[in-house]
DNA sequence: CTTCCACGGGAAGTCACGGATG
DNA sequence: CATCCGTGACTTCCCGTGGAAG
């Protein structure tokens, strides 16, 4: 709950353990993921809205339902945080106003009944997760936990996309005052999403009981990202060590992928990561270029590292045709080597339809293109897949699994005859 | 404009599993 | 212990449909 303290000394400034040259940083805890702005210039609209819609609180009524949403690294957590900070921070100076804020993130939590769960959880701070009960039971024992709070209840549910369709609890909450489940409290519900869609799929009694007010955050663009990294530079880095292209070139990889702040900063952090490493004395383009590369890399291995044996499965197909040279490839022919190398690796075949399912899965990962196509009368409407990643750099990473390692390895020595990698 | 392919995708149902409950 | 709960991963079934060919 207390503001974390910004200030960090154990960046090495002097000696070098490592034997370094140069000096790149002068505090590096600014480029870390955790590290807290305390202005967001760039957001002070959303800023004005956030604290138009938490200030019924400070009248004694219960906050406005909030919905935030927006792409990853736009700002949004840090800033609900920052308001959250502010509020806490008059209610602690006002004597007749009791807050209780839970900030809870519903990663992982693919259900109401587990996010009820995941809550209460966090409210007895940190005891094990109820569960095998049926979901009335659990929502009931979440008022009882609720009960125990102050006057002001404000749940911010981060990730809150992730309970997908199975949304009672969103609607039961806002309303569990109408409903006489809390008597004298007051209740309000923050969601944060970064799935645009989510908002859309919501059935239409939680839009109602959730939606008071909604804030878009719009990924920033160039010029913004430029001032955000240039505010972080002035703190992270000795003066003079950033040569004059780097900001923009970080900040337009970043505008034309998502827009995301985070990624800028991460690929400004390890342009001087490399630079520091290499004993460059300042950061050029190319240290930014080859940021790009490794933390691209890096994301997809950390994707791929977590797929089940059926998606890799899937996606060796996949890689297998396109080594073939035979994609785009429909679902047909996808399945038909799927069933191949199913049974190479004596592995159980599933039906092609869960095939469909883990190869759209793969699309939204983002390791698959995915493309619809229709031939008319001769071929009807299907789906059209290809390898998205670098062939490479796929077959690397799932030749670690030693569950599938024998296929990988013979199509990498197809794939090296035929020169593809 | 109509036809109609072959697939997409929704729905329903089965199964196995971990944890609770009495 | 038997039994119940929610859930994920799966299969089975079948209706709906975009758009090139005619």
């Amino acid at each position: 709950m207390s503001g974390d303290g910004a200030n960090s000394s154990d960046t090495g400034l002097n000696s070098n353990p490592y034997g370094s040259t140069v000096e790149i940083f002068s505090d590096e805890s600014v480029l870390k993921e955790d590290w807290q702005p305390e202005k967001l210039p760039e957001r002070e609209k959303e800023l004005d809205e956030i604290r138009n819609a938490l200030a019924p609180a400070t009248r004694g009524v219960n906050a406005h339902n909030l919905f935030l949403y927006g792409k990853t690294g736009q700002g949004k957590t840090v800033a609900i945080d920052h308001e959250l900070d502010l509020l806490n921070e008059y209610a602690n100076s006002q004597d007749d106003l009791e807050l209780s804020v839970i900030k809870t993130s519903a990663n992982n939590q693919s259900t109401s009944y587990q996010l009820a769960a995941h809550l209460i959880k966090e409210i007895r701070d940190g005891s094990k997760k109820p569960s095998g009960i049926d979901q009335q039971s659990m929502f009931d024992l979440l008022y009882d936990e609720l009960r125990g709070l102050n006057e002001t209840i404000i749940i911010v549910i981060d990730e809150i996309d992730s309970i997908g369709s199975n949304d009672d609890l969103l609607y039961e909450l806002p309303r569990a005052r109408k409903n006489g489940h809390l008597e004298d409290q007051w209740i309000s519900v923050i969601g944060i999403s970064n799935d645009l869609e989510f908002r859309d799929n919501l059935s239409p009694k939680v839009k109602d009981s959730l939606y008071d007010s909604e804030i878009e955050f719009a990924p920033y663009n160039a010029n913004q990202l430029t001032s955000i990294l240039e505010r972080r530079a002035e703190r992270a880095f000795v003066d003079g060590v950033l040569d004059g292209d780097v900001i923009p070139l970080c900040s337009a990889f970043a505008a034309q992928d998502e827009g995301s702040a985070r990624q800028a900063i991460r690929l400004l952090y390890k342009a001087g990561e490399l630079a520091l490493n290499n004993d460059n004395e300042v950061i050029h383009e190319s240290h930014v270029r080859e940021a790009r590369d490794i933390l691209e890399r890096k994301r997809i291995e950390e994707g791929m590292r977590s797929l089940t044996t059926q998606d890799q499965l899937a996606l060796l197909s996949v890689v297998a045709l396109e080594i073939d040279e035979e994609t785009p490839a429909r679902t047909r022919q996808v399945y038909q080597k799927y069933k191949d190398i199913a049974a190479i690796l004596d592995s159980n075949q599933l039906v092609e339809r869960r095939v469909r399912d883990h190869l759209q899965s793969l699309g939204m990962q983002g390791f698959l293109i995915v493309e619809t196509r229709n031939r008319g009368i001769q071929g009807g409407s299907h789906y059209r897949f290809e390898v998205k990643t670098d062939l490479e750099a796929t077959l690397d990473i799932l030749g670690e699994d030693n569950r599938i390692d024998d296929v990988v390895e013979d199509l990498t020595d197809i794939a090296t005859a035929k020169n593809l990698v």
